[in-house]
DNA sequence: CCAGCCGATCAATCATAGCT
DNA sequence: GAGCTATGATTGATCGGCTG
């Protein structure tokens, strides 16, 4: 069993926790799309760039997040309320972004 | 309008905050990693996820580098080599290739950093 | 029709950061 | 400084979609 773990145990994790920032960042999303939580490639390169972070560091917050809200909900109760209230706007209608003289409606 | 209600027990159904969507109910099928061979008519199949052994992990990663994709008769041999089915020498080598792509992919973002403009 | 691959995700776990 | 919780990363395995 020791030696199972010792597989690798050298140039790994050297986690640093991320910056108000990009937790901001992170959970306004969540928060704000809470019943999908699943940011789009592009959502994810968006957020990414906002909080400073890689892309992969974004798809694995989210992994972590929506596991572990689900695992325990009640626990994120206080933070979903804060993030709420944060939002306000939006909601029903996403899609906020993009601008541009781009109209991809119903073509 | 909407606080809460304070649910005492398990079955609340709502009527809270937030509600409870979807994806908050997805399970996924236990792994069916099972080996009828050693588990006869019982028990739990294997339920767990599998830990490979060093030794295991260092043979299927020489194979990766020395081909990124198994062929049938290449996976029979390694897993039997290895005493792992063949399902998960498949799987493994799958995983290890999405790895690779994203590791090639952080591999170049950070050195094309100033290089985006928009 | 079916097995293998891809891409995304799940779920359990590891190891550390950070607070008490 | 120990003990416990929060959190980022890793990874075997699953899910759905696509394809030869």
């Amino acid at each position: 069993v020791m030696i199972l773990r010792s597989r690798f145990l050298d140039a790994r994790r050297k986690r640093r926790n991320f910056s108000k920032q990009a937790t901001e960042v992170l959970n306004e999303y969540f928060y704000s799309h809470l019943s999908n939580p699943y940011p789009s490639e592009e959502a994810k390169e968006e957020l990414a760039k906002k909080g400073g972070i890689t892309v992969s560091q974004v798809s694995n917050w989210f992994g972590n997040k929506r596991i572990r809200y689900k695992k325990n909900m009640g626990k994120f109760q206080e933070e979903a309320n804060i993030y709420a209230a944060k939002t306000a706007v939006d909601a029903t209608n996403v899609v906020a972004q993009g601008n541009q003289a781009n109209s991809p409606s119903t073509p | 309008e909407d606080k809460d209600p304070a649910c005492p027990s398990e079955p609340c159904p709502n009527a809270s905050a937030t509600q409870t969507f979807d994806w908050m109910r997805v399970k996924r099928n236990p792994p069916k990693t099972a080996k009828v061979s050693e588990y006869g008519a019982l028990g739990q199949p294997n339920t767990i996820r599998t830990n490979f052994t060093t030794k295991q992990l260092t043979e299927l990663e020489k194979e990766f580098h020395f081909n990124k994709y198994l062929t049938r008769a290449r996976r029979v041999e390694i897993a039997a080599t290895l005493e792992l089915n063949e399902t998960q020498v498949k799987i493994w080598f799958q995983n290890r290739r999405m790895k690779q792509k994203k590791r090639e992919k952080e591999g170049l973002a950070p050195a094309a950093a100033s290089r985006s403009a928009k």
